[in-house]
RNA sequence: GCGCCCUUCGUCUAGAGGCCUAGGACACCGCCCUUUCACGGCGGUAACAGGGGUUCGAAUCCCCUAGGGCGCGCCA
């Protein structure tokens, strides 16, 4: 029973990594763990038009920042040519495969009939019986694989179930192009079969692939692997995930200050479930999750979800992790690369300092670095539109004649200021909100903030009262 | 057009014939806490696509319809 579970991810490199395919990595990733396997990690590109570096390291760089781990070297499929071609060959060799002199044009043409009569448009076999000593001389030829034209094809699909297709509708598609070069459809069976891969976890969209790639197992005598297709995710209103909904390269989700621990649990949850549980810490998910808990129908993206979920993760963090965290962030958002070079060690120890108030209120890194701006800031601090609403002729008044008072603490802290202001407030027959909010938006230059007694004992004495009489004076 | 897949609250989902008066989470609406914003607590609105069967009994099994998705390339 026990053969060594082994996964892969197959991103092809003509775009960014998106959502779905991190999912996909996620999926292939948590299986592997879960059975003390390996995932291994194989770049699709053998479209050479299309493939890009840009688009490799963006696949690299994102497995990496989800915290995705693929096992062994990274294995290109193009370098793999020789190979597949030596497969194809050895598919004509047994009568498996034959070579087709059809022209594109010839083939369109086909098609284009199909298409108007209202018949299918698959390749209708004509060059399938052909007397090779008939091929147009100069010809090139591409090599198809005679695929049974009887009986059925059948998948068991660790997540789909039992999925039959009557080998009448599928054709004898290409495996090797005229240029001696292998097709998707070839080149990932022989990979899989080398790479030793026993379970191919991948997105839907190919659940027809793997009927065809079925029949190439079967025509080599090979073992056909476990496989799991699993549904695809669609943007918000249902249709397919585009760039207008969350259809962007995961280094976006790292800019909008979403944690990886988040985006991993906010993933997960996305197609499959374990009972009612919405937590799972990266162990919990190893250990609970199982392909037969995936559902069939396709999942939407949500980003409030996602964004409740990351709060919770920010609440939960580490102090001083989160610090790092909005550190590193901080080179992928607009105007970061100037502030990060702001960052001394009592500045660090400032926003530690007030992280445990600063985290509970942030759903984005980027929001909780926007709240911990008045730490950053030197004076005078700028005032947002709200605080300067705030700080009208009267409450202005108020905070200067609260200043003396402040200015005669001797012990600076959270509880010492709030009693000064508590009496300064009573005695003046006010809500304490009265003095508590303008004194916030005088301080921090905005309207929402941790509780502002916290803020002062975290800025000290000096710097808010310097804070306050910049305010105070205009 | 042909083939394949899917269909439980707005969203993610629990549910594998009686445990369902359909549960949880996010969102939303109240209330409480509170110097703001949050967090937290309590409560509420809200779903088995439709129609036929099978069964003593169906969200769960079967069929049909409708809707959605994917595929049908010398792309992957």
């Amino acid at each position: 029973m026990s053969e060594p579970v082994i996964t892969r991810f197959a991103p092809s490199p003509t775009g960014f990594l998106h959502i779905g395919g991190g999912r996909t990595a996620l999926f292939n990733w948590l299986f592997a763990r879960r059975h003390a396997g390996k995932m291994l990690l194989r770049i699709e590109d053998t479209d050479r038009e299309r493939s890009t570096a840009a688009a490799i390291n963006a696949i690299i760089d994102g497995l990496t920042w989800l915290g995705l781990a693929w096992d062994g070297e990274i294995v290109f499929q193009f370098s793999r040519a020789a190979r597949h071609r030596q497969v194809a060959e050895q598919l004509l060799a047994t009568g498996h495969a034959y070579r087709c002199y059809c022209s594109p044009e010839e083939l369109a043409a086909m098609r284009e009939k199909a298409r108007a009569e209202g018949r299918t448009r698959l390749y209708d076999g004509r060059c399938r019986d052909r007397n090779p000593k008939e091929a147009p001389a100069g010809a090139s030829a591409v090599i198809r694989l005679k695929a049974p034209v009887t009986g059925e094809t059948v998948v068991d699909d660790l997540v789909q179930g039992r999925v039959v297709w009557q080998n009448e509708n599928l054709d004898d598609f290409v495996l090797l192009r005229s240029d001696g070069s292998p097709t998707y459809m070839l080149a990932v069976v022989v990979d899989d079969h080398d790479m030793a891969v026993t379970h191919i976890i991948r997105g839907d969209d190919h659940l027809n692939n793997a009927a065809r790639q079925t029949q190439i197992y079967q025509a080599l005598g090979w073992k056909v692997p476990a496989m799991a297709h699993i549904p695809l995710i669609h943007g918000p209103d249902g249709s397919k995930l585009s760039k207008r909904h969350g259809a962007l390269g995961i280094d976006a989700y790292r800019a909008m200050g979403y944690l990886p621990a988040a985006m991993r649990n906010y993933l997960v949850r996305l197609g499959w479930s374990h009972g009612d549980q919405e937590i799972f810490s990266t162990e919990e998910m190893i250990a609970a999750f199982d392909l037969r808990q995936i559902g069939r129908s396709p999942a939407r993206f949500d980003f409030t979800k996602l964004e409740s979920l990351n709060g919770h993760y920010i609440r939960t963090s580490n102090d001083a992790d989160l610090i790092t965290a909005i550190e590193q962030l901080l080179p992928h958002i607009a105007g970061g690369q100037e502030l990060a070079s702001k960052m001394t060690p009592a500045l660090r120890a400032r926003l530690l300092a007030a992280m445990p108030g600063l985290k509970e209120r942030a759903k984005t890194l980027v929001e909780l670095f926007d709240a911990s701006r008045f730490l950053w800031a030197s004076r005078p601090i700028e005032l947002n539109e709200q605080a300067r609403a705030l700080l009208t002729m009267e409450t202005r008044n108020l905070l200067s004649a609260l200043l003396p008072q402040l200015e005669g603490i001797s012990e600076w802290n959270s509880n010492s200021v709030e009693a000064v202001v508590r009496s300064y407030t009573e005695k003046m027959g006010l809500k304490l909100g009265a003095v508590a909010q303008p004194l916030r938006a005088a301080v921090t230059g905005r309207t929402t903030s941790p509780p502002i007694f916290d803020v002062l004992a975290v800025l000290g004495r000096d710097e808010s009262l310097a804070r306050l009489r910049d305010q105070v004076a205009q």
